[in-house]
RNA sequence: GGGGGCGUGGUGUAGUGGUUUAACAUGCGGCCCUGUCAAGGCCGAGACCGCGGGUUCGAAUCCCGUCGCUCCCGCCA
């Protein structure tokens, strides 16, 4: 017999039926016993006579909730049953998988363990409707991005992840034995993605794993995360690029509404708009002027750069004043920015470069790449680099590169971000921090 | 790496110097009742209060250390 989704049931009234879930919960009479069985469509009530079959009603009584099922009966309906007004009168059940009695803790339970218990038993989490939820809405966003790059002539690439020399500082790479000698995870696609623009593949995208070796403890970072990147070239302007991104997320932000946008405000309370295109842009001196007017004060040592609280003002104020989630903040100073940024003017201090926040959070940073061979190595040398650890890296700018840019979007803050999560790792499929390896 | 907060039955909390044989909820076990539906009622098991030291007549409660978790900062996506 084939399986019936919970969602479809009624569309079977009368008709014998097969359903597959688990045991949300069992209440056993003396009489009577009810199951709320819910698969990943919704729960349904199923109702067993005891007296009917007494085998059957002894194998019931010993069911732990959460326990895998397999049940079949006939659907009739009832006006009676709270639950959708109709029930299955079980004839036949198969346990699965039993769950051990008691479970760590209650995924349908009134209060949630606290988020470092759950993440041991993230299993059982993610049984929750919710979490469910957070990665269709990925799975959903994923594919708009894809199609929209795939619209505009985009190539997907799949960079290496192990590495032979650390590629930017070398501080936050994770090594590891590699046979003879030692190689790197790493800590992003960049110069392979660029590698791609000399090769003149003209624009790629990946969506890949990169490590971070920074011993964070904050509810926005991970040791291993998914970057979302890409490159384009025969750009005029870091501008070019952030046209391409706002709509691209635009885009993005369509599909998922189209998809999810009732069950996203039902669940987390959010009402999606697809954020207007242009999206705001404030260069980094205008946000001192504005975080000094909003009375912000920045350390003494953020001259040329923002804090987190800073983000957050800044975020907080667009929202006020022009309804807009996102902000770009452009102009940054080439003291606080890598070494292959493009200048904004020759022997300026400022750069062709750009983060984005969302909801004063960061979740991307882009540039126009510096693409001359000679103004790089002057640039990596003023950064205080030694060239002969990047040269593999330079020598990608020696026969005929375009001019070019791209970003770096964290998938996960952008779930954080549109799902108002307060915690990447509620945001993340399985969580790696600086003490966290497992599950 | 620096700083703050928290750590009490399986889980979530209360208790913050002596009415504590540590309470409540939920979960678990047993019984009762009932076509139940946030089921209900009664009974029961389960915590030497993260760990170590100290102060005190007396410590879950105060102090020190330590470990764990968490948030913020640094860093970034």
């Amino acid at each position: 017999m084939k399986r019936i989704l919970i969602k479809d049931l009624d569309n079977h009234i009368d008709e014998q039926v097969r359903i597959q879930g688990w045991l949300q919960t069992l209440r056993d009479q003396k009489n009577m016993q009810f199951l709320i069985i819910r698969d990943r469509t919704g729960l349904v009530q199923v109702a067993h006579y005891k007296k009917g079959n007494l085998e059957l009603a002894e194998t019931i009584s010993m069911l732990g909730t959460e326990s895998a099922l397999t049940l079949t009966g006939k659907v009739v309906k009832n006006e009676v049953v709270k639950l959708g007004g109709l029930e299955i009168q079980l004839e036949d059940l198969s346990v699965e998988g039993a769950a051990d009695v008691p479970l760590p803790f209650e995924p349908y339970g009134e209060f949630l363990p606290d988020q470092d218990f759950r993440l041991d038993w993230r299993y059982l989490d993610l049984r929750r409707d919710l979490n469910r939820l957070i990665f269709e809405v990925q799975t959903t966003a994923e594919q708009a991005m894809r199609e929209y790059w795939l619209d505009h002539d985009f190539v997907e690439i799949h960079s290496p992840k192990i590495m032979g020399a650390p590629s930017e500082s070398g501080a936050e790479l994770f090594s590891l034995p590699y046979f003879e000698t030692t190689a790197y995870l790493a800590q992003s696609p960049q110069f392979y993605k660029q590698m791609a623009m000399a090769a003149g593949f003209e624009r790629v995208f990946e969506i890949g794993p990169v490590f971070r070796a920074d011993p964070s403890f904050t509810s926005r970072h991970m040791t291993e995360f998914t970057g979302v990147d890409m490159e384009m070239s025969w750009i005029d302007s870091h501008e070019d690029v952030m046209a391409f991104m706002e709509r691209w997320l635009a885009y993005t932000y369509e599909k998922v509404i189209e998809a999810h946008g009732e069950a996203i405000e039902e669940t987390f309370g959010v009402h999606l708009t697809v954020p207007s295109v242009p999206f705001p842009r404030i260069t980094m001196a205008e946000a001192h002027d504005l975080l000094e007017d909003l009375g912000y004060k920045l350390p003494p040592g953020k001259v040329f750069d923002l804090d987190p609280g800073a983000e957050r003002a800044i975020g907080a104020h667009f929202k006020e004043t022009q309804g807009h989630d996102y902000v770009f903040v452009t102009e940054w100073p080439f003291e606080v920015r890598p070494f292959y940024h493009m200048l904004k003017s020759e022997g300026g201090s400022l750069t062709r470069s750009f983060d984005l926040l969302g909801k004063g959070l960061e979740v991307t940073t882009g540039a126009q790449r510096e693409h001359r061979y000679d103004v790089l190595q002057t640039q990596a040398l003023a950064k205080g680099l030694t060239l002969e650890p990047i040269q593999n890296y330079l020598n990608y700018f020696r026969y005929g590169t375009p001019p070019h840019g791209g970003f770096g979007f964290g998938l996960s803050r952008f779930l954080m971000i549109m799902l108002d999560l307060s915690n990447i790792r509620e945001a993340v499929y399985l969580f790696r921090g600086p003490t966290r390896l497992t599950p």
